[in-house]
DNA sequence: GCGTTATGCTACTAAAATAGTAGCAATGCT
DNA sequence: AGCATTGCTACTATTTTAGTAGCATAACGC
């Protein structure tokens, strides 16, 4: 790829631990990863960085139907929490914090596989 | 509580695995759940359940300002694919299948946590 | 019985989030 | 220069979520 005018903007109202966020006013953190993750496609964008780095387009493509806008602004919200950074030429990816919190959706594939098995016995 | 009238209707459109969702045509399992926790408050309910059974009632005042419409879609959701189920008398709980999953989400607390700590440093 | 309270839940409208489409400005490539 | 690709915005349409009111049933106290 060959990306330019990567961003270095003011960014955007992402769900800040230590704020009110949706749901809950006490700024506990994990309320404030709940309202991260709970928006449409969060997961989605980040399991996809975690699979490759993408650029913008990239991401469009591999997530399917995300439309620019959402994009956009989940890729702000991301990268206000130190989730995602955007490299110059290189696209996006995650931080190192990115890929940590990585390591507890990634076993999530293997529970879904079960919880879909269990869902066709029944 | 002295519940009654618990439910056992046709219950709504969840994401079901095996089934396209939003944002994934293959059906694979994992993008189900995506779409599943991606939709507001299912994660905070799911969370909520976990600490302990809740009625109706008592899931709308711990969850804040959650309203009933909501709530109830998501409760129906839940219900369909088994995370959740609804019992006489006792309110909402989580069935052994909603446990194993909140093995992994229970952790991100913790995870929560550090990521507040490191956002606050920079 | 009778009033009170609590339950699960629906109906309805308003607000907000997301989708969808088109297209611009900047860069790279030839 | 000409063309493709990039990140991204502007705009409208659609869907989702919020917000409020209230119904119907059952339990509780008396």
């Amino acid at each position: 790829m060959t990306s330019t005018q990567l961003p270095s903007s003011p960014l955007s109202d992402a769900p800040l631990p230590g704020e009110k966020v949706r749901g809950s006013e006490s700024g506990r953190p994990i309320m404030a990863l709940f309202d991260l993750l709970g928006r449409r496609w969060t997961m989605r964008i980040l399991w996809e960085l975690n699979q490759n780095n993408c650029t913008f387009r990239e991401l469009q493509q591999s997530c399917g139907k995300i439309s620019p806008t959402v994009l956009n602004q989940r890729l702000k919200d991301l990268r206000e929490v130190a989730l995602v950074i955007a490299v110059d030429k290189q696209g996006y990816q995650l931080t190192e914090t990115g890929k940590s919190l990585m390591l507890h959706i990634e076993p999530m594939r293997d529970w879904a596989q079960d919880w879909a098995d269990q869902l066709k016995h029944k």
